[in-house]
DNA sequence: GTCTATAAAGGGATAGAC
DNA sequence: GTCTATCCCTTTATAGAC
């Protein structure tokens, strides 16, 4: 049996977690660990502090849920994608095309992880589980298979990520710098990302292609 | 005329100074405006925090000194190869192997540059004068000659500059998550960069070659 | 110019009433 | 669970002697 006190409670402790997290979220994103005030975090949720600590006792450890949660959402699709069966294109196609919609949403995200992600970078490649999925090797067994039938030039495993990776994720921590220099507006660069899920593994693909 | 007196004065007040900036650079790179701490730059300059407000004021005096300087090092190197009369491949070579070699010395630049540049990207981009200068104009249109002569596939200046930055700049960014993905020592992140002044150039000049 | 001591502000955390 | 008031440590900044 459950009491409509209790319910009521429940709805009220899930709705104030939530907005403290939410404004959290959005507080740690933009300014960083360093950076954020729990006064702040507090204003956006529309609260104040003394509640910040009744939920998650310290600024650290509001931190850290955030900065796990965040993960959470961030890297499982890598895995899937990266570690799957479809052929080397498919898998460039989707990671490209994921991630630039992913970012486009939250373009402030690889900052904060790229910032954060120095002080704890064992504990967030565990979290995400890339390694111990095998989803590199297998990534690694396709890109060797491609080579030795002579569909792609040679390429480890890391460069071909770190290539990937970077022209997908740099122009959202370079987006101020970008506009700047190309004098875009915040719709021409939505646009400029709309260009690139075609450009990028068309980019790709073409520095794979063997020397005929 | 000049004193001895005098000329020991300078010396000594050059040599804090400097060792002031030194010490700021280090501490603010590494750390941030936000997570950097007065008393720490103190202590690695070996003097004390009076010192710092002596010769610098305020912490966002001192930080805005440092942020500019460092700009100062990084971008007029981007204008002068961009801009040159260089035929694109040379250019290409030149942009990578400067700045691989460069960051390589100063690994933690761009984090620092990006972060802190969200706060001030109008100043920063007059500052570095690569507007101004018209090294981007000139590129645009090297770019637009090459592809009516049919050396080229077609692409904007603001696609081929992202492609060429991400790739260049973004393993440093990304160098905790790659070590940690690919088991990589810091001396095999060292030859990974290394690998990379071949690697990058070959991947966007074939990029670019006109499909036959 | 350089130091010690201290003021002044900022910001995380807790006590206690409701 | 939520609020107000307050504690107290940290950090920036200044005063004043040398």
């Amino acid at each position: 049996m459950v009491s409509s006190a209790y319910l009521r409670h429940m709805e009220k402790n899930i709705s104030t977690e939530e907005r403290i997290k939410n404004a959290a979220k959005k507080i740690f994103i933009n300014k960083g660990l360093a950076g954020a005030r729990m006064q702040e975090i507090a204003d956006e949720a529309n609260i104040n502090k003394a509640m910040l600590h009744y939920y998650y006792r310290s600024k650290d450890l509001l931190f850290q849920r955030i900065f796990d949660e965040v993960i959470g959402e961030f890297a499982p699709k890598i895995v899937s994608i990266l570690g799957g069966e479809s052929p080397l294109e498919t898998k460039i196609k989707d990671f490209v095309h994921h991630y630039l919609e992913m970012l486009s949403r939250n373009p402030f995200m690889p900052l904060f992880l790229i910032s954060e992600l120095r002080n704890q970078p064992e504990h967030v490649i565990e979290k995400v589980g890339i390694v111990r999925s095998g989803a590199l090797s297998r990534l690694g067994e396709q890109l060797e298979m491609e080579t030795k039938a002579g569909t792609i030039r040679p390429i480890t495993p890391a460069h071909f990520m770190a290539n990937l990776i970077s022209l997908s994720i740099f122009p959202f921590l370079g987006q101020p710098m970008l506009q700047s220099m190309f004098g875009m507006s915040d719709s021409d660069f939505a646009l400029f990302i709309e260009e690139r899920k075609k450009l990028i593994p068309e980019f790709v693909m073409s520095s794979l292609k063997p020397l005929s």
